[in-house]
DNA sequence: GCCCTAACTTAGAATCTATATT
DNA sequence: AATATAGATTCTAAGTTAGGGC
């Protein structure tokens, strides 16, 4: 992180401006009398102020040992009279600021199963919309060759749209929705209860309006950015971490650690993967009257923006989140975690890691038991035995019961015989939409047994009717439960992923003479069997997707 | 027991940013 | 200096599953 603070001894009001202004004045050469830094020879940083934690901090803004050194250096100089910024305000010696980490594979961090933590205090969630409130650019809308200037609301809600229009035609987008019918329809039937009732009774026809004028006001907005100082560049920038600085942060166990995602949701159009109906809806602003706050019992609940008040505070040590709300769209709860580096999250994943070795162990009893399951006599079990094997040997999702209002997605157990083909002598066709609407395209040589099943439960069938019509996801996992606690299907992806790692890499380890470079190599192939495997999509650039697309 | 959903993990798309190239 | 590129980061949608509630 590469962060210095100071903490502030202050009986006054503090001019958090000032103070910055005199704490960086510190790190130039200046103040101690020797000549001026050269342009290349200044250090990289920014100055923040965090009134929360009462603190004054300096954050590098580029990594480099030397720099490091040259800060450590200048801490080594300062002098008692440097730590005075004014009579009644006193700054602290600097400490590092680091991102505390608890090992949570030590038992001296170890988060038991069931209690998630025993201290927990934060700054609660950010609000965009409240604590930096739209500011109009004025830019008028086009209906029908007419202009027409829109309320600040109106005018906000257009520019989602405005903004989905440079983007597709930036050409480094990969879906061209502003042209989809479903998604212009729900956007207008959404932006028509935002409009004015008198817009409401000019704006009939959504093909008539233009967001021409918008879109350049937006486009210009953007280049005006690009040519702002360097000194204006400097204050967004400082901005933006002092932000982080006071809210990305929660006490958990006594370790300061990052949160994931800070901010509530802002107002947004719902991009939904795929098919999915609610495309191109408008998703409104949450209010923190809706949002939950989990902190520890004792502690100060954080203040919500003025005005405001919480719509409840808990204090439930079982849970990893620390603040909720319901997202209006999807009816589902959205939360504020963790970030992947902390202790919970960290713990957890070892955890996965630790049941797919576990599984590894038991794999071959498994195999050996759904192989006979596959020519068990009862279907039930046939179903269920080559279920698992998809699962097993190719990685499949198990997939869930889903309902109208979502994307029509499947995953092994939900597979519909419109989705699989035989292909004589034993070759089984898959071709069905996974996760996320991503084409699951592949011809899979089988054995006799699991080709005749396939045969059995696609006959007498309808395209539309279910391949494993007896069994669901809980019965995968049900089954799964007989051999150990542990396992779920879940499970079987992270091991078959893990293996073929495993194997690929161990390839660098024969040849003992193999250059960084050779193993780069090795390593790069080993993800790309794995993403193939688990038929991601390795979205690097916009650049390599087009390549995966072609392939 | 079974159904439902809260809570948690996984993942793609878009955007940002650092660096290489011209 | 301007532009191109790739890798990192951000954002949030879409999965899975344990366990609460009937």
């Amino acid at each position: 992180m590469n962060q210095y603070c100071y903490n502030i001894e202050a009986d006054k009001e503090i001019d958090s401006e000032k103070l910055k202004n005199y704490v960086a004045n510190l790190y130039r050469r200046k103040k101690f009398g020797d000549s001026a830094y050269t342009k290349d020879e200044q250090l990289p940083f920014i100055v923040l102020y965090s009134e929360k934690d009462k603190q004054v901090c300096i954050k590098m803004t580029s990594r480099a040992k030397k720099n490091i050194d040259r800060i450590e250096d200048i801490h080594k100089k300062l002098k008692a009279v440097d730590y005075k910024f004014e009579p009644d305000v006193k700054l602290e010696k600097p400490f590092l600021f680091e991102i505390e980490q608890c090992a949570w594979w030590d038992t001296e961090c170890k988060v038991s199963t069931g209690q998630k933590w025993t201290s927990l205090s934060h700054r609660g969630p950010y609000f965009t919309h409240l604590l930096e409130p739209y500011e109009p650019h004025g830019a008028p809308i086009i209906y029908d060759s007419k202009r027409y200037k829109l309320t600040p609301e109106e005018e906000r809600i257009a520019n989602f749209y405005a903004r989905r229009i440079i983007s597709e035609d930036s050409g480094n987008v990969t879906q061209k929705w502003t042209v989809d019918k479903v998604f212009n329809k729900n956007f207008w039937t959404d932006f028509k209860k935002y409009l004015t009732p008198e817009h409401k009774k000019i704006f009939k026809d959504f093909s008539k309006l233009k967001f021409t004028p918008i879109v350049k006001k937006l486009i210009a907005i953007k280049e005006a950015e690009k040519d702002m100082t360097a000194a204006q560049k400097q204050s967004k920038k400082v901005k933006a971490a002092e932000k982080k600085q006071d809210y990305g942060f929660a006490m958990i166990n006594g370790v300061r650690e990052p949160l994931g995602n800070f901010t509530i949701e802002p107002a947004a159009i719902f991009y939904g993967r795929g098919d999915n109906p609610k495309r191109g809806k408008i998703k409104r602003d949450i209010e923190p009257e809706e949002v939950t706050i989990n902190i520890a019992k004792g502690e100060k609940p954080p203040t919500p923006p003025s005005g405001h008040r919480w719509k409840e505070v808990i204090h439930d040590q079982t849970l990893a989140w620390v603040a909720s709300w319901k997202d209006p769209i999807s009816d589902e709860n959205k939360y504020v975690y963790f970030a992947a580096e902390g202790q919970l999250k960290g713990k957890s994943d070892f955890m996965k890691y630790e049941k797919a070795r576990k599984l590894n162990k038991y794999i071959n009893k498994i195999r050996e038991q759904y192989t006979e399951d596959i020519d068990s006599g009862l279907n039930r079990l046939r179903q269920l035995g080559t279920v698992l094997y998809l699962i097993d040997n190719h990685g499949i999702r198990v997939g869930g019961e889903k309902d109208e209002s979502e994307t029509d997605t499947v995953g092994a157990s939900t597979l519909r015989v419109e989705h699989v083909s035989i292909k004589p002598p034993n070759t089984i066709v898959f071709d069905f939409l996974g996760k996320d609407s991503i084409r699951y395209y592949k011809e899979i040589p089988v054995n006799d047994n699991v080709y005749q099943n396939f045969k059995d439960f696609m006959s007498n069938k309808k395209p539309a009717d279910s391949l494993f019509d007896l069994i669901s996801a809980s019965d995968i996992n049900d089954y799964l439960k007989t051999f150990d606690k542990d396992f779920s299907a879940k499970v079987f992806r992270t091991r078959l992923a893990s293996t073929v790692m495993d194997t690929n890499l161990k390839k660098s380890r024969v040849k003992k003479t193999a250059t960084q470079d050779d193993k780069k190599k090795i390593f790069t192939n080993a993800n790309i069997q794995v993403a193939k495997l688990l038929n991601h999509q390795r979205t690097v650039s916009a650049k390599a997707r087009e390549a995966v697309k072609k392939y």
